[in-house]
DNA sequence: TTCATCTGATTGTCAGATAATCTAGCGGCG
DNA sequence: CGCCGCTAGATTATCTGACAATCAGATGAA
């Protein structure tokens, strides 16, 4: 049996809210119209206005300030990766899904990477900046932060923004795994990266490929 | 200068609550306290209570039903990206990109699904029937919707849900282009997509990855 | 001009009340 | 005994009205 379900007023506000947002073409900053004045538009109450905007803003879609107003804001991986994180549990993800998620999305950037790599030399300049600062690494934490950034940059490096975007979030669901790296792993890590690099200046994409593909799928003996 | 700024109650009882989830080592499916409970707890009203709640609901930490009370939530990654349009890395994103995004995330799928296709007939019967109801269509509107639908089966084969999720959103912000496909065009993306299926069948990933990019990349000329 | 102050606008929080919805238990009926 | 509908209680959903806290800009004095 389909059980039919009034639906709520505040999901119906949230996404008229989204909606407003995009029919006028708003970016981050860019003023909202007031709660009372929302509700009125929307024929529903300020209260239930308000807790559209509050789950809003939880995401960071909408910022609202005391005695301003609301503003548009700009959702940031950390704050996300902050409340989703804060118990593996709850995250429903197949790990072997995630990880061949990964695999695909960040060797598809490489022929790319490989590409712009040629035209802009800063670009190799920076990978190779993190994998300096991986040797003076001494935390698991640091190393975490460090990794991510790695391939967040990898990501960065091909230009394509909608991927990076996919990786950010990718990497919140990933989280669980990367704390229970071991010491010794660090090292092999470190020297994998140096090697996707080096295959990648020399403009060896399927070398790169493939050590990028073992690099991530290394997590799968941790499942 | 350090704007010292209250700290808010509902932010509070965002913490509060999620600490209650941990110190109480509750699971998906486990029962909260209702929010009048949850209120006298903390000392707060109801209605703070009730924006925590709601806010943490939106991410799907907790969920509530009405006249049942609050659980614990499962977090997906399908709900997460459907609010995630509004992440700067697809606003900003330009119509290249966004080509480019796509090519790989499909190419990248297509070993993994001729891999499921080898295991699992019904895969290839599900594509074929899609392109089967493409010669029946008559006006743009339906095309659209089918060839939507025909990625969309296309990513979902490889069985990779992080990937469907994600190719559903860029499919948001491509509808944009799709809406100037002239009719002259349908016949040639209806055969692309025949041919795609088609290699994948015969077990030639290569060709089909050729014939996939130059399916998707055929909207380059419309930027 | 420059600075302190005032004022209006806006969000933050609270209390209380009513509607909608679900679960569980009760009782009737075959 | 077992099944079914129904009521009662519990719980969330929504609304109304009110007041406090905060901030941006206007106002006015030195």
């Amino acid at each position: 049996m389909q059980t039919l379900r009034r639906p709520k007023v505040r999901d119906q506000a949230v996404d008229q809210i989204k909606q407003y947002i995009v029919a006028h073409n708003l970016a981050s900053g860019d003023r909202l119209p007031t709660e009372t004045q929302l509700a009125e538009t929307f024929g529903i109450s300020r209260l239930s206005v308000r807790e559209a905007t509050k789950s809003l803003e939880f995401l960071g879609i909408v910022e609202a300030k005391t005695g301003v107003g609301l503003t548009v804001g700009r959702i940031d991986m950390g704050r996300l990766t902050e409340h989703l994180g804060f118990h593996a549990g709850l995250l429903d993800a197949d790990p072997q899904q995630l990880i061949d998620s990964r695999v695909i999305l960040e060797t598809g950037v490489l022929p790319c990477v490989a590409r712009r790599m040629g035209a802009d030399a800063s670009i190799e300049q920076r990978l190779r900046t993190l994998i300096e600062q991986f040797r003076s690494v001494r935390d698991l934490k640091s190393w975490i932060v460090l990794d991510i950034e790695f391939h967040r940059t990898l990501l960065e490096s091909s230009g394509l923004k909608p991927l990076v975007a996919f990786g950010d979030l990718l990497h919140v669901f990933f989280q669980r795994f990367r704390e229970s790296v071991k010491k010794a792993e660090w090292k092999v890590g470190i020297e994998s990266h140096q090697r996707i690099v080096d295959c990648l200046a020399a403009g060896d994409v399927t070398a790169a490929t493939g050590e990028l593909r073992q690099h991530i799928e290394s997590h799968k003996e941790r499942v």
